[in-house]
DNA sequence: ACCTGAACACCGTTCAAGT
DNA sequence: ACCTGAACACCGTTCAAGT
């Protein structure tokens, strides 16, 4: 019956994600991937073309296993519903980004919170090009909230995090930078607020305006 | 009088500089640049703290620079206008945005905008935090936009660039995903289009609308 | 087909020693 | 004060060989 596999996709995608759970993506390399698994770093190129297929691997998964709710039928609803579910699903994954990057579209799992972006979009009175347009506008403003939520993750259990920030605002000249200096000590409370859905609100709203008034 | 020192923050400065601009981020390493400086990778660390000390330094450098044009009265104007400025002066250098990310303030030499763009929006009628709040949205756009725009840079040379986009495309089920079906052909065309300044409109015009109506 | 070992070509940074 | 050499603790990936 010829000898099992003893690796396969699979069981190097749960690998993968134990790490990811418990030590963060700085900690999830081929070489300590393969040390996980008793075999080689070379072994798990049999089965993944590359490290980042294996993460685009990883997102596939998480996004398949979300839960799908239904959407609001009222269009813009639907958008900001929609564009909501999609920041949702990668704030669990937001070291997928860069790796999403490179390709300006989503995983197949995730396509279908596309679809009913650029759906609601065009039933709010959008062109399709206009709702692609917009679709990217949120990705954009997504991408980048992702981002520096994740930045900030990783930083944030250093003893010195803040304190190029708080020097700065120490430095701050209040003649030159009025709005800032009157600012400064408000500044670390009102950055570490959540403002996601009110900002995606924002930029949805923003978008309806520009495009069908 | 004492011998000179051989290496110095502005040579280091200089040479990471030229590195930067023939081959680009990826090439930037401290021993790459100790070779470049006839030096070793540890003298470095006699005039930098670390790498990225170094890369704020030349952000430092590029932003201190870069013109500092008048800014329109009119407080939208001003607002739309020093948000651009934000984007133009780091789309030159997209790799800090990830240094800038763990700390959220710009760097000292770009802080003249934020400044600018928190005023714009007090002017405009919004509280202080409303403005925060605002610079925030804008901030996620941006470094959103500057993201993505560096990695579709670092990858559209590959041979295979938006290969899994096409196959993805190709196997789309058209009753599952009739828009995205509908816009496959032209998908490519469509999101490489510039659309910054309009999308930062729409964010602006969006918040403004949220907060003062 | 699946796996191993060794190697290639790198990283950032620390430590101990030199002048 | 400034610099060097060697080392620590890593990377992703290729190549040639084994079963």
């Amino acid at each position: 019956m010829g000898r099992p596999a003893r690796l396969s996709r699979e069981a190097i995608v749960a690998a993968a994600r134990r790490i990811l759970g418990t030590e963060g993506v700085g900690s999830l390399s081929m070489r300590r991937l393969a040390k996980d698994l008793d075999s080689t770093p070379m072994a798990l190129y049999h089965h993944v073309k590359d490290k980042d297929e294996l993460l685009l691997l990883l997102l596939e998964e998480h996004a398949a296993q979300f839960p799908r709710p239904d959407l609001p039928p009222e269009p813009r609803d639907q958008l900001i519903t929609a564009a909501q579910l999609l920041h949702d699903i990668l704030a669990e994954c937001p070291w997928i980004v860069e790796v999403l990057a490179s390709d300006d579209l989503m995983a197949v799992s995730a396509l279908w919170i596309v679809e009913n972006i650029i759906d609601g979009a065009v039933r709010c009175g959008m062109t399709p090009e206009q709702a692609v347009y917009a679709y990217r506008v949120i990705w954009y403003y997504t991408a980048g909230e992702l981002m520096l939520r994740a930045s900030r993750g990783k930083h944030y259990s250093r003893p010195d995090a803040g304190a190029h920030r708080e020097k700065a605002f120490a430095n701050l000249d209040p003649a030159q930078f009025p709005r800032l200096s009157a600012l400064a000590g408000r500044w670390p409370t009102l950055t570490a607020r959540d403002t996601h859905r009110s900002g995606l609100i924002a930029v949805i709203d923003g978008l309806l305006r520009q495009t069908v008034g």
